[in-house]
DNA sequence: GTCAATGCAAATGGTTTGCAAGCTC
DNA sequence: GAGCTTGCAAACCATTTGCATTGAC
């Protein structure tokens, strides 16, 4: 593998699911990466790429961002996340605040493991697109 | 209705759900609020639960927060959130950032609607049981 | 050879929806 | 009385799980 995981063993699927992600820029939901890896491995199944998610995520490698469809990040170090909720994608932002917030709330006297800080609105595209036309995305779309 | 909310007509168990969300603190799930509720309106059904918490986030009078269960949230106003991934408690946190961090990402040319800020660990009294016993809320529980 | 990992299909469970009856205005 | 809202049951769909088979070590 990539790197020296530690499973019980290893899996071709796997570090195909692994490498995908580490490569993706996108936070891609179980099934959009299902659906690339596919192409190459068209014996691949869905079960495979959710179990293999899971073993990935309580291993540390990854993370999985709760939204109504979850999606997920092959970057595990903390870093702000912007969700247009016009054209769903989710971006890396970079703020250079994240230990600033995780010591800030450590001083309160939690014992923190993480945070997810997650910005929703347009993105620079859609904004551009309402602005010219009307109603793109659906006014009915929340964040 | 407890204040003016222009939806096409007023119900009771509109009132009574956003009513609750107002009062609680914990940010319940539709299912923690519905069973709450059923006991004072033993007719209430799920269904309208869902469906008044769809209304009400749509209006803006409320928030939803994406969990593998999700939770509501009857304060709109931008405040962080502490998840003990232990007990599973979502609490309010008092962090003097909220205005600032939606100010960062503007400034970046984002069309900022709100964002969500969500801190994972442990909380006091997990914590606590944790290092007094061992492995009160299985090692296996994900953030 | 052992036992984790896979693929498939079926199950699960939170959330949504269709529809007839009940309310609000 | 028009039509939004409800309750019930059925549908939906993302995710998980059971099981026989495959594959890593």
């Amino acid at each position: 593998m990539v790197t020296n995981m530690k499973f019980k063993r290893y899996s071709k699927q796997r570090e195909a699911i692994y490498r995908a992600l580490q490569e993706r820029r996108d936070h891609p939901t179980a099934e959009t990466l299902y659906l690339s890896l596919k192409q190459a491995q068209p014996t691949l199944s869905l079960a495979t790429v959710y179990r293999n998610l899971n073993q990935l995520e309580h291993s540390g490698h990854i993370l999985r961002l709760s939204f109504d469809v979850d999606r997920y990040d092959g970057n595990v170090a903390p870093h702000p996340h912007f969700f247009c909720t016009c054209c769903r994608n989710l971006a890396d932002l970079n703020l250079p605040i994240n230990d600033t917030l995780d010591e800030m709330v450590s001083k309160m006297g939690y014992h923190v493991a993480r945070h997810d800080l997650i910005f929703r609105g347009t993105c620079f595209s859609c904004a551009k697109r309402e602005s010219a036309q009307t109603d793109v995305c659906g006014s009915s779309r929340l964040p």
